[in-house]
DNA sequence: CACCGATCGTATCTACACCG
DNA sequence: CGGTGTAGATACGATCGGTG
């Protein structure tokens, strides 16, 4: 079940806000304040409780719900009346704001756990229009788009590779000409991890290329663009609702407890200096992304670094490839991102200056 | 054998063609 | 012209396998 972790590291983040300290004594049924679980969901989330396997990580949502609790930046140690569960179903329309729980009808918290990914877009959306209008429904093939020579190459390869092991089959001479059928039977024919012998050359080769045009679309749009943190703060689901982050990192499964601010709080404290953007030689098309920020005041800079995979995403050839954008800096030092804790808006005239800027970045 | 980066999967939503 | 089926898109992360 692969989604079963995920709901039960949501609602044990709401038990504890709700002020439960262990899993072990969560109810037999889902708590009055707690809205939006149906009963059959908690008898599945009462099961996993029992699974030791997830416990450890159960025990740390748990205590992100209680730290969120008694935080002076969040609930101040009052329970929340209400607590409302998003559940499976996503919201509708183009989301800014990734909340999973709703407390008190105005705290949104965003359970993250192990995970890198900030955004998955269409290449169009991402690479040509930087996040700024809806998703478009019509897109293309970015591959076909960024490396049409390597793409056909490689599909006809492809189609000489699926002739001689599975025989008999008649793919159409061209990409275009594949029907659903057609590509359902490649999407089987090809559901090996590795890519076979005879293709990965020329998978290489697109990868490449697709790296290569996808940097230089990029760099161009972003260049000739007014306002490249605008792009910024898509990548970073920076809107303006302030939201929590409750979750643990990727690495080490560090507890990760973060207030993510809005383009208000950002302009206060940080100025984007620039947006850099560079192919990377991997197994699929990469690029790479570097965002360099001078704190206000202050001489000091921060980077922000990632990667976009622009990948196939229902198996290969299936469908139109997906721009999925990593975070590689932790989270917990991206400007943008505040601690739980920390006090960033101490700005009182007796405050001195420079303990302003401890407050706000050195915790 | 835990960890972590690289690679791949699925549920659900929206737009739109088609149908009566 | 409203209902319905379907393709294409996003949101979510799962899982594999190399490595130290």
């Amino acid at each position: 079940m692969p989604a079963e972790l995920t709901v039960a590291t949501e609602l044990s983040t709401a038990l504890g806000a709700l002020g439960y300290e262990s899993v072990s004594t969560a109810p037999k049924s889902p708590p009055p304040q707690l809205q939006g679980v149906e009963f059959a969901t908690w008898e599945i989330f009462s099961r996993s409780v029992q699974n030791h396997s997830v416990a450890a990580i159960l025990t740390k949502a748990i205590e992100n719900g209680r730290a969120f609790l008694e935080s002076e930046s969040a609930l101040r140690r009052r329970v929340p009346a209400i607590i409302e569960w998003r559940g499976p179903t996503r919201t509708t329309g183009f989301e800014l704001v990734p909340a999973d729980l709703r407390i008190d009808h105005v705290y949104l918290v965003s359970c993250k756990y192990a995970s890198n990914v900030l955004i998955n877009a269409s290449p169009t959306h991402l690479f040509e229009h930087l996040l700024q209008t809806r998703p478009q429904s019509k897109s293309h093939n970015w591959y076909q788009e960024t490396a049409p020579l390597e793409f056909a190459e490689l599909y006809q390869l492809t189609r000489i590779y699926v002739n001689n092991h599975l025989g008999n089959v008649h793919l159409p001479a061209s990409f275009e000409a594949l029907d659903n059928k057609d590509k359902r039977f490649l999407k089987t024919a090809l559901s090996e991890r590795r890519w076979p012998e005879e293709l990965r050359g020329a998978y290489m080769s697109l990868c490449e290329r697709v790296s290569k045009e996808t940097a230089k679309i990029w760099n161009e749009q972003i260049k000739a663009h007014q306002r490249p943190e605008l792009l910024l703060w898509r990548m970073l689901r920076i809107s303006e609702a302030p939201y929590f982050v409750l979750g643990v990192s990727t690495r080490r499964h560090e507890q990760l407890r973060l207030r993510v601010g809005t383009p208000w709080d950002w302009n206060r404290f940080y100025r984007l200096r620039s947006f850099e953007v560079s192919p990377k030689a991997s197994g699929q098309p990469t690029v790479d992304w570097r965002a360099i920020i001078s704190i206000k005041n202050c001489k000091e800079t921060r980077e922000i670094a990632g990667h976009v995979e622009i990948r196939f995403s229902h198996g290969r050839f299936i469908q139109a490839p997906e721009a999925k954008v990593y975070l590689d800096t932790p989270h917990i030092e991206v400007p943008g991102y505040f601690p739980l804790n920390t006090d960033e808006y101490d700005l009182s005239p007796q405050t001195p200056h420079h303990r302003r800027q401890m407050s706000i970045f050195d915790l």
